[in-house]
DNA sequence: GATGAATGAGCATTCATTCAT
DNA sequence: GATGAATGAATGCTCATTCAT
């Protein structure tokens, strides 16, 4: 796709390649993945269907990169909202309402990294997270992004005292998919109030975590 | 399929459609809805792709009976289990645990059901409780099945003052997705714990709701 | 299908086999003989699929019935007809007026046997009438029948010095196609008038086969 | 299939439309329209059966394009022949010879058109007449064409004075049914000949119309 | 860079027919 | 007599992918 002397992709490639990222997210966001082809996203990008194929290898790999795409944007809202935090309740709370914010900001992201994520399947039926395995092991997240795990946080909580005793695994998978809830009401009544939601969560978690005196 | 004086299901029938059902339920948990074909399904049944479609008029119907199914057989497990505590707070702990144990019991169904609630998309692009409405709308749960609401039994801890102040419908929420992840982690992770999640998920919520005295 | 000592068929055979035809006749003149399946004739007859198999071989042969139990309730209707003429203009006359008499009391039979006539074709692609030229060939149509043929009509009046010079067999394709004419824009107009049409039919061929002195 | 900016159908795409047009309507005129599916289509242009629906959007659009296809082709050859006539008599006998001319000449364009009109029956058992209307109505047929409506010929004809009184629509439809009946007469038997027939055509519509002195 | 052309695999569904009861 | 059960062949159609230009 470039030539020896390679100077990373091209503007023109990097446009393109972010234009269709986009109009698959779009279009997943209101159809659903299992109902978004490629010819659907070329239509709607306004270009041929081989030109997707010409940028990305295949479905999956265009699929990848919406993924990772939207997954970074969250970062970047989450990462320095959670550093901004000193303590472990400060950082869960932050944790919770920025996720809340970003979901808010870009809803449709959002509702298609949730669609994706749940809908996706390999032609052998393998899940993303089972297909990610390998690639996230060979690069498992370092330095800001493991801040993003909330295992960590709770672990923190507990060491300095601050959160009772709990499974920090168990109640990270209860956080985890509380948030995912948003998405889903989200989806089903687009005028759902995702941050009145988070801030319900927050409260939430602060009563079930905090250590009682 | 039968004449109007009707006698009800033969005995085959019965059977080739649980025997159905039941191929469809095991394959969608393992392979996925949206990769879940009728010819796969009848594969697994051992028997001709139109032996399927011999006793279900088409793939919606036998996707609705699946549906229907595993909902009733939660329903089944449940409302007894929360009739049974006299409190709101014992209802809401019977609900979370209930759900639990229906999920540990029958962890494909489970699987199956929530794979189908995020993936099924109709041909226009609706979800499945997009699609359902019309039908809820014409028979709304009655009886044993309203107990199943969970915005009930927060707004009824809070009438009698067991529960503090909040707003049950995001509460309810929160609680619904909080068990919904116990499925995914499960999906993940073929050796998660449910029921020691969802006794986790007991103690947060009931720290999360309880008045404060 | 029946015993050896054989007495014809049964009462319920024969109400059977008519209730089966009627049905397939109403059927193919509503929607059209390639939409019409063995088991919608069923439905409408509110008998199992198996049932209209076990009366007739195949779904040719119940299309055979369909044909010959048309072509002979019209032959009832048009051979007394023309028997009551005695000159070959009065047949001709009575051949188009019966005929459009038969189809204006029986609108139904006439669209079935026009849609089957024009639509059937067997399996390799051959149609009725070349289907049914063995079954002719060995019973070629005898006494009563034959004055049906309209080219026999045509070659009497020329013998008799009623009718010009033309070639018959031409003269009689035209007459039997215009008469067909009224079946087709009967099925696209209903309110269509077949008898009127006839009517101008019989002067026409009155006009264009009469000697003129 | 196209993009926005178009400079028209490709040179391949003109090809491969009109290769698949041909092997259609060869197809259905030997085997009948129910029983040319798209497959066959595909196997007799020697190509994969995806080819067909590359160019053909679905088999309706297919069947559209071969009807335009044969009946733009039959009016080239009618209408000038008409136009070259003065008189309503002399544009009669055009309108009959040059579609025995065209029948004659193209001969399995004509069976394919008669039986794909008398065949064809959408999904929901509509003919081809009444899934047109609409479009008929929107693009009534204009200058030229409006010259093929037989109707309009014999009214012209009755103004003059040409032709003595009788019911134009009706007539019309004599004249039709009678000219379709030749290409009914040639799928039976192939050496038919279609321009005797017509001929005598003439002669018949001929006396038929006339006023008598 | 971009795209038109082509393809094979797969899918849901329809249907005539066979067979055991 | 009647029917439920089962099946294989065929149909229209979608889709991801390949390839030559």
């Amino acid at each position: 796709m470039r030539s020896k002397r390679d100077n990373g992709p091209t503007f023109t490639e990097r446009a393109r390649r972010a234009q269709i990222v986009e109009c698959a997210i779009n279009l997943i966001a209101e159809i659903g993945y299992s109902q978004t082809s490629i010819s659907k996203i070329a239509e709607r990008a306004g270009v041929a269907k081989s030109v997707v194929l010409y940028y990305f290898a295949n479905k999956d790999e265009l699929l990848n990169t919406v993924v990772t795409e939207i997954f970074l944007a969250g970062a970047a809202v989450m990462v320095p909202a959670m550093k901004a935090e000193p303590t472990a309740a400060g950082k869960l709370r932050a944790y919770i309402r920025s996720n809340g914010e970003f979901i808010s900001a870009h809803r449709e992201h959002a509702l298609a990294m949730l669609d994706i994520w749940t809908s996706y399947r390999s032609a052998s039926g393998q899940r993303l997270d089972e297909v990610m395995v390998e690639s996230t092991k060979q690069n498992p997240p370092q330095g800001d992004l493991a801040e993003l795990d909330p295992v960590r946080i709770l672990e923190l909580g507990q060491q300095t005292g601050e959160f009772r005793e709990f499974s920090a695994p168990l109640m990270a998978a209860a956080v985890r998919s509380a948030i995912d809830g948003s998405v889903t009401q989200s989806s089903v009544d687009p005028g759902f109030d995702v941050m009145a939601y988070c801030d319900e969560l927050v409260t939430v978690f602060d009563l079930a975590t905090r250590r009682n005196t």
